[in-house]
DNA sequence: ACTGCCCATCAGGAACGCTTATACCGGGCT
DNA sequence: AGCCCGGTATAAGCGTTCCTGATGGGCAGT
């Protein structure tokens, strides 16, 4: 299981083709073949389908372990290029749509900052891999409770902001007159599922009073990472979203109501390369020093 | 950064010596040399000081992401393989030492059980590689709140157990009359440090009221799995243990005061290997069954 | 049936990686 | 100081691996 074996797998998974992937990877098809070959003789199994080209079950998995391995490979060189390299100016920063608000957007330095929105999940990765300085991830916690993200390398990750939840409903909705929302009172509810604009319900899933498998029902899925967006189409009926309450507040012809139970906040967190030695006066210390003041 | 080499590399920093991971690998002494040259000039840097033999600053970080490295790919291939694999009639499971009580113990098949008791975070890297078929794990949670695992491979967990927490106190000890405790009584304590036979202090930080990064003073640290010397070391005052209340129960000459604030507890997970799809009337599905009913 | 596309297979040459042999370096002993 | 010894680095040789280029075979569309 070598990983430029691995490479050519996913490559060849990826574009259904052993001659595309040769000649995106600089190969020979000639090569390619044989490096599928290779791994399906090592493993003993069949990994693709030919004609067409296609994972079998087994080679799913193997999408999965390799895509996981190759990534981690990438972090690994990316964190030892960083004891060589040398200081940088410039500070980039890789961050989920709804970890920018005010206060996170206010330590950005005035000069010299690439920001890059990714979906969620990818934070992290970037940051592993060197693709970015510095991220900031937000996500569904309990109070003071540390995110649960994806180990892809050993990333030290620190809270700079939480905020309370809010639950986005159209004014006309029977619920819109209340204080405050337990989940409970929503349990039959239409969600909005909007995994890039919004926050990913399945957090809270098991962690209200019900029993634990229950899922959450939803009306429509949204794939853009507008807020808006999503905060219209919550105000125009097409189902409940859930955001921080101080972007959930700011949405027009709508109405945001705390969540009180279960006790959840809307939770930033700053993500670093543990080996970020970062420098004194660096940009990366200048941010890291303004988001915790 | 090929796995032969950071194989290789391991070896020699973990012996402190290249004719001796030579020896250990089958390998010339002359190939582990180039073997950290190679990897040396790769990543221009230098990983190794030579006499002693001892890893550098870069050295050291190389160590974490060869070791996770490694890991995921031992499991990678255990998973793969486990898809041409015959099935078994014998059962292999990993357990952390509380994640076997009654409700565990009574799920064990009668027969052709091989128990393995681990250190809690080593569980999952067997159930991944594939030293277990089944893996037990047991850690501090909030309720029905699923368990925070160091994720080697994408491993099924699912909740087995849930019991309240109990701190053990001599019975002289002032707040040994209480019904319940809050952490907050127990700020100035002193506390057991046994990883091992107990509960993993830490989880507890930041949960409370406190300040986030306020740790744990403890008064004495042992290591070894017995949690009968663990209760006896509580009885005679060398400092507080938290315990599953019904280990906490049965301990003589000491007192276990349920832990109320916060709300956590002793939670027990099966761990599986997804790729098991544990063939009906196998002993890894009897298991489960026998878990979840 | 023919043709185009794509994957599999084969043979040859370059490159890699391991071994054997030897040089080098530092510490301890006489 | 000189010598030996344990241990790492370097050099040369050789077997294997791995890639390329050429060729064969199967399937689909014309």
């Amino acid at each position: 299981m070598d990983p430029h074996l691995l490479r050519t797998y996913v490559t060849v998974a990826r574009l259904a083709s052993f001659s595309e992937a040769a000649r995106e990877l600089g190969y020979t098809q000639s090569a390619v073949s044989q490096h599928i070959a290779a791994l399906e003789a090592d493993l003993a199994l069949p990994l693709l389908t030919r004609r067409p080209v296609a994972p079998t079950p087994a080679g799913e998995r193997l999408l999965e372990h390799a895509g996981a391995l190759l990534l981690r490979l990438d972090a690994a060189r990316a964190d030892l290029d960083r004891f060589a390299a040398a200081p940088r100016a410039t500070l980039s920063v890789a961050a989920s749509p709804l970890a920018l608000h005010a206060r996170t957007l206010a330590a950005l330095p005035a000069t010299g900052v690439t920001l890059r929105a990714l979906p969620r999940e990818a934070v992290p990765a970037a940051v592993a891999t060197g693709e970015a300085d510095a991220g900031l991830v937000d996500g569904i916690a309990a109070p003071s409770d540390p995110l649960r993200l994806s180990d892809v390398a050993p990333l030290a990750a620190t809270g700079v902001a939480e905020e309370p939840l809010a639950v986005v409903l159209p004014t006309t909705h029977p619920l819109a007159g209340r204080s405050g929302l337990r989940l409970d009172d929503l349990v039959d509810a239409r969600w909005l599922d909007a995994p890039a604009a919004g926050l990913p319900l399945d957090r809270l899933r098991g962690a209200h009073g019900g029993p634990a498998g229950r899922g959450f029902r939803t009306a429509l899925r949204y794939e853009g990472t507008d807020t808006r967006t999503l905060a219209a189409l919550a105000a125009a009926g097409h189902g409940l979203a859930l955001l921080p309450a101080p972007v959930a507040a700011d949405v027009a012809g709508a109405t945001a109501v705390p969540l009180i139970a279960p006790r959840l906040v809307h939770r930033t967190e700053l993500l670093l390369p543990t080996a970020s030695r970062a420098e004194p006066g660096g940009p990366v210390a200048e941010f890291t020093r303004r988001l915790k003041s």
